[in-house]
DNA sequence: ATAAATTATTGGTCTTGCCAGTTTTGGGGT
DNA sequence: ACCCCAAAACTGGCAAGACCAATAATTTAT
């Protein structure tokens, strides 16, 4: 006998797979929890350190986040959308507070590197989100795409990357349901009123007055939310 | 025999960046085989399912090669580094601008939020990651306590959770590649030094050296990766 | 009804034990 | 001496149980 398999692979790759398996079955929706380390171990008959070197090599490849004390979730979409899913106890003006922080940054870079055709990009977006606004429609994926289109124009992956993350984290149950009170059509020309003024300060490549502006918004945004809320 | 580790990274993570840490310091060559698992474990102060857990991440990324019965040995390495460090369009540096810039608006909120306890864990963490400057070591947990105390006190989870990730930076597994280079006594001591203005900013209450700090602090850290790259 | 204390649940780690391959070793045989 | 082969001494693979620490759920007190 060689050295070839003669107990097939290992064991926690098998586990791996199988666990893959399920979720690429529908099993578990995305962002809940799976079963506990004990419940699974027991459910797909291997012991719970076996288990956990599954676990592990999931955790890896992203496939899935483990926190302590409370539970192993699926990570939200396998795309580049999302990697982490913000936990309770981030509160909505948490968020905002990030946000700003984050993006006044970014658009410092941004707006020393800004160039006519990322410009251009940005006055559709905004056209695009006025008329949406005109419709009576919810412009969030124009509203996402100009944050991100700055963000890009930083130069810089790393903050890219957060700054769609912290946008994306909105999606989070608590600030879904947060939104539905505060984005009404007034909020949202509000909104987009400031994306102009930060729009012709970028034009104007007035580095200061884009991050006192994005600031501004950020922080308008964090007031709209609070106000709404009926508490 | 051992019950208390906090709120540090897991332990398997550690042990990995441990074990990582021996092989870049040339403890084994190429190809060759480590000790066994239970010697490791020993080694390094850990249970063997633990020390198991880092293996099967070493695994998952290349670094070491598992073969049943006989023992866990070096992959041969090539230069795949640079083509990780390519795909991931996040380089080092942008890492340390991002961190500049999330962690230079964490200390302004830390600093009006500063409690005389939290002045007094921080003086604590100074002081042992100084004891493990003096012993040789590198006292890579001590300096993330700081950052992440730190960013506790913002009383932002948002944000704390952003310097603990880009801290840990866990997408990018070249940085601790790097970092070895860049790791000597003199480079710590230079760190040990900026945490302690950093700390006095924090005692006397100043946002805004704090801020200053901080950021220099970062910059310097970028200053020196760069400069101990050996391309 | 809200806040604080208690309990239950969950991941994190250690210990011990045994099994299954692999390598080394130490006797016979020639 | 040499070679061959079986037994013993490694090595990694896996399981079960116990305890701790962090979180979530529940109860109790205010």
């Amino acid at each position: 006998m060689n050295g070839f398999r003669t107990t097939e692979r290992r064991l926690y790759q098998q586990v791996a797979d199988q666990i893959r398996g399920l979720i690429q079955a529908g099993q578990f929706r995305l962002g809940q929890r799976l079963p506990s380390e004990r419940e699974l171990a027991l459910q797909l008959g291997v012991s719970r350190p076996s288990l956990r070197e599954a676990l592990i090599a999931l955790e890896i490849d992203g496939t899935v986040e483990i926190r302590m004390g409370s539970g192993i979730y699926l990570v939200a979409n396998t795309e580049r959308r999302a990697a982490t899913s913000a936990s309770m106890g981030e509160s909505p003006v948490e968020l905002m507070q990030a946000r700003a922080a984050v993006e006044s940054a970014v658009i410092v870079l941004a707006s020393s590197r800004m160039t006519t055709e990322c410009l251009k990009t940005l006055r559709q977006i905004l056209d695009g989100m006025a008329a949406e606004i005109a419709e009576g429609r919810k412009p969030v994926e124009h509203d996402r795409q100009f944050h991100l289109t700055i963000a890009s124009q930083s130069g810089n992956g790393v903050l890219a990357r957060l700054v769609g993350e912290l946008f994306d984290d909105r999606h989070s149950p608590l600030s879904t349901q947060l939104r539905e009170h505060f984005e009404t059509p007034d909020t949202w020309s509000m909104a987009l009123f400031e994306h102009e003024q930060i729009y012709t300060a970028l034009e104007g490549r007035d580095s200061l007055l884009a991050q006192a502006m994005m600031h501004a918004h950020l922080e308008e945004s964090k007031r709209r939310w609070l106000d709404s809320e009926p508490r």
